[in-house]
DNA sequence: CCTATATCAGATTAACTGAAATCC
DNA sequence: CGGATTTCAGTTAATCTGATATAG
């Protein structure tokens, strides 16, 4: 019962599935890398954005990231349980909710930043820095393209 | 409440981000152009491997798709409830089902190669021949360094 | 006995829609 | 009133680990 090729219209050919596979490798490569910090690699997406912005509002947030504020509330929730983040209201604004991380979503966000600069190392271990510049700009060309309706 | 920036260490800069975005912009899209058909942008995957590979076990498709045997009979027993697939048993070998498409799975996983060659040519349409050509060979280079322990 | 296959049970994560309350 | 923000409630998809049964 072997797998005998996956030909044709599944798979190798087409360069979707190959951006496919490689940011499914980069992710788990990413996961097992934060496996001891207790964030997934989603969260710790949400920890550097936050460490960038502190005092950001979930609204902001969700765009940033592409999703809608009731996903990035849940993160949020689940961040704030493990004690990643503090969330408190704005003094002026009665309703934005600002974000920030505790010194253990510091602590967190760094280590993340580590295991992120180390997977894409690991990634681009093969390629040439002009090879890297260009992969870049062709991801970018790429999803700008896709961004058309 | 604007997003300033997202600089330095949450985005822009990572090869690693634009791959995420890339993907997530091509999920998106496909998931739009497949929602007429009623099946998603993963389903349409596995519809598309058991076309290429009629009567292949759970466990092969698991294994094409990089995911547990258990993830993938989530997706199957939803494929045949939905009509989409048939799953018998191997009439020699007890324990094997072969899994194949229905006539409604056929027509789904028409549309849907359809459906995903045409986002592939959204994504590709500012890119010249070559670059496309280049940008798969870069990524499955990418794919291969982080396949390494 | 060992390996592969299928499946059940349970949990988690991350996303969605819909609805409601609150603020500016 | 309109638009933005937050949040609750419910749902779904897709993943995982662990355990079980069976076939070869």
């Amino acid at each position: 019962m072997s797998i005998r090729k996956m030909s044709a219209s599944s798979g190798e050919g087409w360069i979707g599935y190959s951006l496919k596979i490689a940011q499914h490798r980069l992710r788990q490569r990413l996961e097992a890398e934060l496996a001891g910090t207790g964030v997934s690699a989603s969260q710790n997406a949400v920890l550097l954005a936050i460490g960038d912005n502190p005092r950001i509002s979930n609204a902001s947030l969700a765009r940033a990231a592409f999703v809608t504020p009731q996903s990035m509330q849940g993160m949020l929730v689940t961040l704030e349980r493990d004690g990643f983040i503090v969330r408190t209201p704005h003094p002026d604004h009665g309703r934005i909710i600002m974000t920030e991380l505790t010194d253990k979503g510091s602590a967190a966000a760094q280590a993340g930043m580590l295991a992120a600069e180390a997977v894409e190392r690991q990634m681009l271990a093969d390629l040439t820095g002009e090879e890297a510049r260009l992969l870049g700009d062709l991801l970018r060309r790429c999803a700008d393209a896709l961004e058309r309706t």
